[in-house]
DNA sequence: GTTAGCACTCTCAAGAATAGAGTGCTAAAA
DNA sequence: TTTTAGCACTCTATTCTTGAGAGTGCTAAC
């Protein structure tokens, strides 16, 4: 462990750096050490800890005559095990409590709401990844009648949400005729995941086990059209204007290659969600996101459960230097409300 | 009229000043405009037909010894009376329909689609305005069990829109219930106009007057609460990060102040919404927009029509130098297609 | 092991010099 | 009367220089 070898003062004195760098947005001096926090030593000495940790890796110079910034692996020994937990306040509890009261209990809004809050405390870009309809529980379907071509599927999950979709149909069914079909549909579909039934609805031969139909049967067609699909997950962004308050987005190329990964709502799909650990909280530190033009951008995201167990995403985006240990906070807090939201009603 | 104080000459010299700025980005000397538009006259002279347009305040200078660029003034007057129309390519065109191709007929998803393709072809930022619920006729409404506390309202539109809304209510409905109440709002209330229906709801006499029953019935509560609301128009932007390709978007500052206001959707969708003529195309230039921290900013914008009458808007917000009649252009054209696109399915 | 001292390096801001672009004006030409 | 050539003038943008300041690394003393 890169961790064990570093002694006490290292310890301190990275953490220091740490935490000046974060305030300041500067590199620090050991001047400014010596000033800040009071360590009992005197510059010079605290010089030669730096150089140390520099060799290490921990710690980098922008030039000669500059004090020092952390690099991505300093940052990452300050997350790993230097930074302590730092408790969000009453206020800060309330305040995001507050941004829940008056949302209604509709799905949508509390994904939108979410990205809302993360971004207003914490002064970062706030995001929220819907959970997968994949993994969640069909709890029951409904069929309206649109046109003699289309009907529109309502499905609702058992985690509340809700996703409409307008299925074509193969030729005019007769009210009575949709009607009766719902009424199976529910029957034999309400209750399982919505995996499974997209598995069925792909094949014949399961659909017809199941319908104990003929495939020209409308029941059959409309199954295969309504489940036929596709992407479900939403990606729900704000606070991007934020970063226009931290120095190191003072250059407009920077703030494009932000923007333009932005954009791409795919790709902080993929960065939410990809093979994460299912739960908890994690800190991906600089390129550790992997993500082209996101390099000089930190994420802490964590998992949020939603009845029936499938998981959404949330997440803050911000600068390398950001303050981990209150966003680290933030982002916990704010997973247990909203998998909380989800537990009590709905 | 001020365009009638303006000879042919000033007309043909703000033309190709325009013109040439837009291309350029840069202040037009007179030296430029004998250069790139041949008409028959020397420096000397553009420059004194130059100084005239400047005094009548259609031109302006960023210092002494720089070319002249238009003002917003300059601009009003090209779009009023100097640009022509400038059709589409095949190509373009075919742009346009193909950004529509795959996209189903889900009301939603062209909404999003229209913004893409308006920011893709335009390369600036497209925004969408759906349509306000409000005018818009109740088609069909399905109401579905959540849990003893909630039903699931479905407002499926006229004009193919659909609106879920959680509606709380006073106590478990059994399932019969809940059908027939179901059955009697869209005896009563489909093919109305969602205001009409809202002022109904919230008037306990007309309430009465239309379902004849007491006012603590499950019924009228229910109505009550399904059409209590509220904000329903949507707005859709896409392509924000194009300011990035052009220079007036050079300096951090102005990226900031443009995203500041993007980011609140409402003053968009005031922006697109108010007071503006029912039908057809407007430019707002520059300050016209009232929009702070929109002042460099021009608007595109055009009223689309879905079946059943409502209106929404679409737009191309870029910089005031914008190629004003391609840009115009695309928005006529695409918001012709989807207003067939509405006319002809769903 | 720690510290004071000092030379060295590098950045940053301000000033000076220069080249270049484009104008406005004047006086001559059409 | 209109147009044009010529020229002085203004302002910008770039480059170079300079000097101050910050902070380090190293050495030698504590």
């Amino acid at each position: 462990m890169t961790n064990s070898a570093l002694d006490p003062r290292k310890h301190t004195v990275l953490e220091a750096i740490v935490d000046c760098y974060n305030r300041t947005a500067e590199p620090v001096s050991s001047q400014k050490v010596v000033q800040d926090y009071d360590m009992g030593l005197s510059a010079a000495t605290l010089r030669n800890t730096m150089a140390d940790l520099e060799e290490l890796g921990y710690l980098t110079h922008p030039h000669t005559s500059a004090g020092r910034i952390p690099t991505e692996q300093g940052y990452r020994v300050y997350v790993d095990s230097l930074m302590t937990d730092q408790k969000l306040s009453r206020r800060e509890k309330q305040f995001i409590r507050d941004g829940y009261a008056s949302s209604t209990r509709d799905f949508e809004e509390i994904m939108e709401q979410t990205s809302k809050i993360l971004s207003a405390i914490s002064h970062h870009i706030g995001v929220v990844l819907s959970p997968e309809l994949h993994e969640s529980l069909l709890r029951r379907i409904e069929l309206i009648s649109i046109d003699s071509e289309h009907i529109l599927a309502v499905l609702l999950m058992a985690s509340g949400a809700v996703k409409n979709q307008v299925v074509p149909i193969p030729k005019d069914l007769s009210d009575d005729e949709l009607y009766r079909i719902n009424r199976i549909l529910n029957e034999k579909l309400a209750g399982m995941p919505l995996k499974q039934i997209r598995q069925i609805s792909q094949d014949p031969v399961k659909l017809k086990a199941v319908f104990n139909e003929r495939l020209s049967d409308p029941i059959v067609t409309v199954t295969r059209n309504t489940f036929a699909l596709e992407q479900e997950t939403h990606v729900y962004i704000d606070g991007t204007s934020n970063c226009f308050s931290h120095p190191e987005f003072g250059e407009v190329q920077k703030i494009e290659s932000l923007f333009r990964v932005l954009e791409q709502k795919k790709q902080i799909a993929d960065l939410l969600s990809t093979r994460q650990e299912p739960l908890g909280i994690q800190v991906l530190i600089g390129t550790e996101n992997g993500c082209e033009g996101m390099e000089m951008c930190s994420i802490v995201r964590s998992s949020y459960r939603v009845r029936g167990n499938q998981l959404g995403t949330i997440g803050v985006i911000g600068p390398t230097r950001m303050a981990y240990p209150r966003i680290v906070s933030i982002v916990k807090f704010t997973s247990q409300m909203i998998s909380e939201l989800f537990e009590e009603s709905v």
